[in-house]
DNA sequence: TATGAATGAGGATTCATTCAT
DNA sequence: AATGAATGAATCCTCATTCAT
């Protein structure tokens, strides 16, 4: 693997090891096994660190939903279902990783989070708006919106007493029971 | 007032101002008009302080639930409606501070929180059980908690074009809706 | 007792029980049971304290030394030997408590043992020189003083398994035998 | 020569020329020519400073001790008396720096220097009872410890207007002549 | 006399970043 | 590209001392 990606899993690693303030420098280049003058050569500060595990991390999640054959037979609760499931499936340690890299401060951590709410918003805004021919336009907006947050308030917070199993069918659940009371 | 709540709302400004990370001890005492020393006359070490921070303004939240009177003709829609609004209003930066304060490291905000949030839910696990009695208790308790993480995910991201009545409203919703969807 | 009393007793306490570095002048005041402020009534800074300690502690030795009743009929050795074992009797902490106050920098702890030790050399010189008419003054006077750090080193540093008789027989026995190898 | 020497003797020269207690780290650097920070690349924390300091210069008497050709043709008296020339030959400073270095609380000052008269008073067990086959082992072990502290008070003590050599001289006999009363 | 909250200069320590090799 | 010793600004915190009451 190349040291630019050695680099992001050593801080990954790191970070889910220690406090966000115990995660210096030195000791990701050790992990990495890497001097630290070489992360500079890879990344122009600390912070860049950051924001390229989080893409590197959020990119499994980007994976996730738009490369996902979606079977017309399948409703939306089930869609949701299904990834969710595959996101703890494939990155079991994601809400305790986005929880740590949430704390450093001058990141890109919520614009990136950002952006990428707003891609799914618009992905699933369409596929909705193909399935249900009648949706308000601006009340699905500012829906979408809701369920965003509120999966991420239950993804970066949920007990690990509950099987992402359960966990991704109360968030499919939550989402779809607020959109479509009335199915 | 007190040095002590001078010291606690000048920290909670400044942290409003900055980073967790520029927040510094010299900053805050700057801004409370008093010198460093007296900071550490009250509190042993820095986090203390947004310990502090944090307690004095939960202790909003708690009054605005705990001691609201709950007449029999609210629905649990409205009740919960009201509630997020009077904290919208007596606590306006309150998403922008938890958000800061949640940065900090080796702070006790998450015990805080998930303390905040256990005793909420018992109070409405109650209060649901005198109203719906059918309900069953171990689904209600998951729910209960999918709720709250889901609440805590819209109050502390919701964009802030959307007003504070609209998101009282919502989280009301999104709430009820999926606890009684046959409501 | 008066405050100034109670003050040097408690700054003694404090020190025995504690570093030097701990010996905080607010846990003096705590200890003695008076305010910081009630200190700088009595005391100019810190180091007087420290001073006023040594002083009061160093009246012991001087009120044994040259307060004794120092009868024909005994020997140098047997003078030196009850001498110590007095000081040992009277002020069982003296070399602890001597090892914690010549830690503090600032203070005139090394002119005042100095002095001390001084007067007991000129003390003995004269004792001596009544008593062993044919001594050589210039050898006496660097044999005292050889004799006084001697004595420092072991009083201060003497390991706690040898008995303070034992040491202060070994103390008298090591000074007469260099001084009077001939005895 | 290496910054770790550098520190050590630049520490030991601030040391030399002001209180332990205005030995700050910033002094040290500043003295050594290279930044505070590179101090803690070679050091956990200031008093490991002081130990390292410590070690740098009681290896010289380790040195002159352990290293010493001792011809069978030489008294103790002797062999003492050389030994203590040695040192303070070979740093002159000796008695200021320890008494310095002695003040330094949080140190590791006491532990070694208990530990090197242990060694010494070991390696002169060994050579008296060579010499005189008919010492009572008991009492050659305290009275070596009396003459540790015995040296060490006059070493650390002695005003400076006797010369090395007296000195030297006189701590040899009152240790000869203490243990050995009747040569 | 006594109080004790307030002071603030000063210290130890950290750690992201640099740069000569 | 890689190294890692060196940097030094910046931080938290301490504590002797003051002074208004």
């Amino acid at each position: 693997m190349v040291t630019y990606n050695i680099i992001i899993e050593s801080a990954a690693q790191v970070l889910l090891q220690r406090d966000y303030i115990s995660t210096t420098t030195n000791r990701i280049s050790e992990r990495a096994g890497v001097s630290v003058g070489s992360i500079y050569q890879y990344f122009n500060n600390k912070n860049e660190i950051y924001d390229a595990v989080l893409d590197y991390y959020l990119s499994k999640i980007v994976d996730a939903i738009f490369c996902m054959e979606i079977g017309e037979e399948f409703t939306l609760r089930e869609i949701i279902e299904v990834l969710i499931e595959k996101i703890y499936g494939e990155w079991p340690q994601g809400p305790e990783l986005l929880r740590k890299l949430r704390q450093a401060p001058g990141t890109h951590f919520h614009e990136k989070i950002d952006e990428l709410k707003n891609r799914i918003v618009s992905y699933f805004s369409v596929l909705i708006k193909d399935r249900y021919k009648i949706i308000d336009i601006k009340d699905l907006d500012v829906g979408l919106e809701i369920c965003m947050n509120s999966i991420e308030g239950i993804f970066l917070n949920a007990s690990t007493d509950i099987p992402p199993a359960r966990l991704a069918r109360e968030i499919s659940l939550i989402c779809t029971r607020y959109l479509f009371p009335n199915n």
